[in-house]
DNA sequence: AAACGGAACTGGAACGTTCCAGATGCCGAT
DNA sequence: ATCGGCATCTGGAACGTTCCAGTTCCGTTT
């Protein structure tokens, strides 16, 4: 009956997209009961639901999420903003997100900001034009005023430890000093007193893991042995401060990360005196790294999932009607695999 | 002047989102003209524009995304669809895509299957729900139909080598066959006569590597040493057939990827033979595995990022109104690294 | 017979843009 | 004085939904 369905499917070329206009004409009803038999209002009797149903399949209809976000005022959609998708640690934590979104019924859309600031600001506005009912960004990484002004029209939600609180806007983070803490009293248990620390950047979280590392170290009477391998820059600065560390007397050292623990293990591995036994290395993050190479590194585990998930805890209480921030800070846990043995 | 203007700013609730009209009540003009002036048409004087510009400021005008897309019919937003963020090869090829969607002016929207065929069609629908202008899936996975259906209303290209093609899909695919014959007789020219293969699944990338290396074998007069070790499942199975080439008396093995190639690395280790003196190994794709392990492995390369701004290349063409479906297919290239010796 | 109530359905007004067909005002040429 | 042409600006109609306030119909109660 309707006019549209009986056009031919010309293949190759794209036909006009049937509205729910369409539908109501081809099922022979209006189009507000359309709208109200594909959304399953039992308003509805049976048979023209059917009817209806039946109508959208044969057309093909597919509904605008457009109209209808512009319509309801909300879209049912959350954006996600990661700095680099070839972090797998940014890439755990947004799988946590999702499948607690999912459970929510929020459809995720990721924007990648690829290592750069800017970009990731107009992620960041992108997102917030097509109306998203809430952000999610696993970086701390985002112009502070950016996120403020975001914050300022939808709940937005930081996964990572900033440089400092932006107000309206939640935070979830590991407790880096606790994990260092924790990383250097298992190597002091393996009987190491010469720990060192590799670490680069001044961003807050390798801060903090700098001082668990000082405060552990006077805390077992080790103050005298501590030294830090500052490192900055790409893989190269990275690898001249893994042979530094190497060539120091130092029987164990406390990484910043996976990769400076790789570097690590590799700068041991040239020298002869490969990792356990020359030398005992415990890393941070716990990314995929860590089962990869050989020996397995032991690494301080952030909880990826549990953080992603909170996360979006965080994001609903505040679609509920909470107004005070919160920061939340989980407790890491070391996974110990082979990379670190008894001091000789 | 406007009134929205002087309501105070109620830091932690959020206000309603000013509209052009707002913009327009606060410029002193219609809404058309700001309309015009914030998209930069020229047709508006510049004392004019300028206050208009300054008025948005001063509200924090946002353009609504979905208010634009309702009327134009289109969005400059792409749908990319990924089977899994945790592969460094699918997310590379991603990158590729974004920078040259970025230069063509479009939004990219990533959405992210997490290895579930049923969700990475529910995310398809999404994003067409969404109005974008074209989707790009950089998995050979998603159901046929979903994908036909798909290409029936906006352009489709798939980077991935499909079971068999959809009409309305243009592909993007490396030559299996051709990098598998690159890595036989790098292997070969090394003095290598006992070639295994290691091999997983049977999906069509996998079959195109395992034949490229019987055919391989054979031209070079070594059909009698060929053997396939054959697993399936997860890293268990890829383990077990790691453990029987090292245990037979092959001296080299092409693996099919670089997990298997890991798998076989290991393998070899454990045996203490080790590669690349004890097994030469070689694998495919080239993933960042390749430089972490030691020794850093041998790897078939395919060219990423070429493929992503290609696929976007097709996408543009079928905008531009190409119709007949185009499958390009690019050439891999072996890098070569640490895991490969001469033969004994 | 009238009144009521509920189930099933409808028409029009929003939502915030862009697009289109004008309207307005000004300047120089006739 | 009138006209044409240009630069600048405006009002209303779309776009495809949802929402709201009704309307219609029918069976049941008074």
């Amino acid at each position: 009956m309707g006019g549209v369905a009986t056009e031919p499917t010309r293949t190759g070329s794209r036909r006009r997209r049937p509205t729910i206009v369409d539908v109501a004409a081809e099922a022979g009803v209006s189009k507000s009961l359309v709208s109200l038999a594909l959304r399953g209002d039992r308003g509805v009797s049976e048979a023209t639901g059917a009817r209806i149903l039946a109508a959208a399949q044969r057309l093909g209809y597919r509904s605008n999420a457009l109209a209808r976000g512009l319509v309801q005022g909300r879209t049912a959609m959350l954006g996600v903003l990661l700095t680099d998708l070839a972090n797998p640690y940014h890439t755990e934590v947004v799988t946590g997100i999702e499948e607690s979104a999912d459970a929510e019924g929020f459809t995720v859309l990721l924007a990648h900001g690829r290592r750069d600031r800017s970009r990731l600001t107009r992620q960041l506005e992108s997102l917030l034009q097509l109306n998203v009912d809430g952000v999610v960004a696993v970086s701390s990484w985002l112009e502070p005023g950016a996120l403020a002004d975001a914050a300022r029209r939808v709940p937005v939600v930081m996964v990572g430890r900033p440089e400092e609180f932006t107000p309206g806007v939640d935070t979830v983070a590991n407790d880096d000093r606790a994990g260092a803490v924790e990383a250097v009293r298992y190597l002091a248990s393996l009987g190491h007193t010469r720990i060192a620390h590799l670490s680069g950047s001044r961003r807050p979280a390798a801060r903090a893991r700098r001082e668990g590392y000082r405060e552990t170290m006077g805390d077992l009477g080790l103050g005298t042995c501590t030294e830090v391998f500052e490192f900055d820059g790409g893989s190269a600065g990275r690898e001249r401060a893994a042979a530094s560390v190497v060539a120091s007397e130092t029987t164990a050292v406390f990484a910043v990360n996976d990769l400076a623990a790789l570097a690590a293990l590799d700068g041991a591995h040239a020298a002869g005196t490969p990792a356990p036994e020359g030398l005992s290395v415990v890393g941070y993050d716990n990314t995929s790294l860590a089962e990869t190479v050989r020996p397995r590194l032991t690494s301080v585990d952030q909880p990826r999932l549990v953080m992603g998930s909170l996360a979006m805890g965080l994001l609903l209480e505040r679609l509920g009607g909470r107004t005070e921030d919160r920061h939340e800070v989980l407790a890491p846990s070391l996974v110990v695999r082979d990379s670190a043995a008894p001091a000789p």
